[in-house]
RNA sequence: UCCUAAGUAGCUCAGCUGGUUAGAGCAUCUGACUGUUAAUCAGAGGGUCCCUGGUUCGAGCCCAGGCUUGGGAGCCA
């Protein structure tokens, strides 16, 4: 086993003071340096500093009597300055701290006729036109680092629990899952594409040979690590190609998708139910700066809103009450007679009526469920066979005859379905009859059945849609807002 | 993709029944002030009214088509 030791560890840094470090710093009188970037300067005199390690700013204490003219038309908002002097307690309210500047210097201006973001508000539409500076901005500062802690807490719970982080492919040759429009990968040119004799494009003249894909989900593959190491997750990029302009979908997403061998759909929704907690736990531990902040700005936001649409919860108290409280676990059966009762339904309210089983549920009556029934996060499971995937483990046909498969979904408030899941189909002739139903071409997925062919198992897993978590956890709206760089429909800016 | 709302100064928005020179707050610039907290005060500059076409003596406003964005739905994570 090899352990990191300090004494590979490297100074790397050119003398400075990070502002995180000084903020809590009460060694006082004494010289720094620090780097940043201008949030406002204020009178002549005082500059909000920020370089990214904290919430709060630095402020810095100017000289402007002695300091030259051209230096102090430089510090504008945005720009980046090298400033040395005196750390001391502060002499005016509103921090503690403050560095008595004896010299600035302008590592990068900032024209401030053109920098777009000023010491306002902001609002979101805009800042996303610009998702190359907002990171600037303190909701975004703050939402990154939620994001940074999550990913780690996913990396940090499987891996205590000696999962295997397995790298499934991006680019793929089977289109065969059908979870959902697929980006093609191609390097044949768009004129003169070569064709075969009855037209069609000749893909074996592509640079696979064959057409390919990027991945919409990592699983299949997925299934195979699991049949050999046991338990393994994948945490990596997914693309749907659908025209999907909603809150919560995204073209180019994160998704984790653990496969555990010898485990049912109990241990699946147990793991499910962990990890969420685990993550969530692990972001209000490591990033309370961030989501105080984020709370707050909630909080603002719920203001602006009619009463009746208010929450009656502040984020904190919606991440405590989620990991105080079991989830919710009933089968979808259970769930349509509880909607066929509901208020909503039998004073026609939903636009959806819900009357027989066996319709797939519409996010209204999700919506009810986990918002005015249950109030916190629901596991469906059990759902009718026809409007699941071909390779979840069929049930025995209950006395009327209903075929259900052992599927989970996970929902959330405000956000849907978090987590889609599923106990395997290990057994190979139910497999392969469910893949004819459902015009799944057995052949080209040849490998994905082999694993039943030799030494099959019981085995299952779930995805988690990585920025739904995000979204929940920093009490964000749309999920464009948590991901640095989002692509969706007409949109691959930067 | 469908339903719906919107697009006016750098940002947030107002703009009457179609009428002459399109406004406000913030930001920016200039000056004042100098222990400020999105500083304050005074003044100045700043417009492809989303695009294309149409109706009209006259269009930011009306009509048609398109583009983009917000919200909702579908597809799903």
């Amino acid at each position: 086993m090899y352990f990191y030791t300090s004494q590979y560890k490297i100074n790397y840094m050119i003398k400075r003071e990070k502002i995180s470090a000084i903020l809590k710093s009460t060694e006082f009188n004494r010289e720094t340096t620090v780097m940043g970037w201008v949030k406002t300067f204020r009178n002549n005199q005082f500059v909000a500093l920020n370089d990214g390690s904290s919430m709060s700013n630095l402020q810095i204490v100017v000289d402007f009597a002695n300091t030259p003219e051209n230096i102090l038309k430089k510090i504008t908002t945005g720009a980046a300055i090298k400033v040395k002097g005196i750390l001391v307690e502060s002499l005016g309210k509103g921090q503690k701290c403050e560095v008595k500047a004896s010299n600035i210097e302008i590592l990068g201006e900032s024209d401030a006729e053109k920098f777009p973001l000023q010491p306002k508000k902001h609002s979101l539409e805009f800042l996303r036109e610009i998702a190359h500076l907002r990171f600037r901005t303190n909701t975004f500062n703050a939402i990154f680092k939620v994001r940074n802690a999550l990913s780690f807490a996913i990396h940090q719970f499987f891996n205590d629990k000696g999962f295997v982080y397995l790298h499934t492919p991006i680019i793929t040759a089977s289109d065969a899952e059908g979870a959902g429009e697929m980006f093609r990968v191609t390097t044949l040119p768009f004129e003169n594409t070569p064709k075969t004799e009855d037209g069609n494009i000749d893909f074996k003249e592509d640079f696979f040979g064959r057409s390919a894909n990027l991945t919409v989900s990592g699983q299949l593959e997925g299934e195979l690590g699991a049949m050999a190491l046991g338990e393994i997750y994948t945490f990596g990029p997914t693309f749907r190609a659908e025209n999907s302009n909603t809150t919560r979908h995204l073209a180019e997403f994160w998704m984790i998708e653990p496969e555990v061998a010898f485990a049912d759909l109990e241990d699946n929704m147990n793991l499910a139910e962990e990890l969420l907690k685990y993550t969530i736990k692990y972001a209000i531990d490591h990033c309370a700066d961030e989501l105080e902040f984020l709370s707050s700005r909630l909080a603002e936001e719920e203001k602006n809103k009619p009463q009746n649409q208010r929450s009656e919860f502040t984020l904190m108290e919606k991440l405590n009450f989620c990991l105080e409280n079991s989830f919710e676990r009933l089968t979808y059966t259970e769930a349509i007679e509880i909607l066929k009762r509901s208020k909503p339904n039998q004073k026609k309210q939903f636009k959806y009526l819900i009357d027989d089983w066996g319709a797939d549920l519409q996010s209204e009556h999700e919506r009810y469920l986990v918002e005015k029934h249950f109030k916190k996060p629901v596991i469906l499971t059990d759902y009718p066979a026809n409007i699941k995937s071909f390779y979840m483990r069929m049930n025995e046909p209950d006395e009327q005859g209903r075929k259900t498969v052992r599927a989970m979904d996970i929902l959330f408030p405000g956000i849907g379905e978090m987590v889609g899941g599923s106990q395997r189909e290990e057994r190979l002739d139910k497999l392969q009859t469910r893949m004819e139903e459902m015009h799944i071409p057995k052949e080209e997925l040849y490998w994905y059945l082999d694993t039943r062919r030799f030494g099959t198992a019981p085995h299952a897993g779930f995805g988690l849609g990585f920025e739904r978590l995000v979204l929940f956890v920093t009490g964000m709206t749309n999920i464009r807002d948590v991901i640095p760089f989002p692509r969706f429909p007409k949109n691959a800016e930067f």
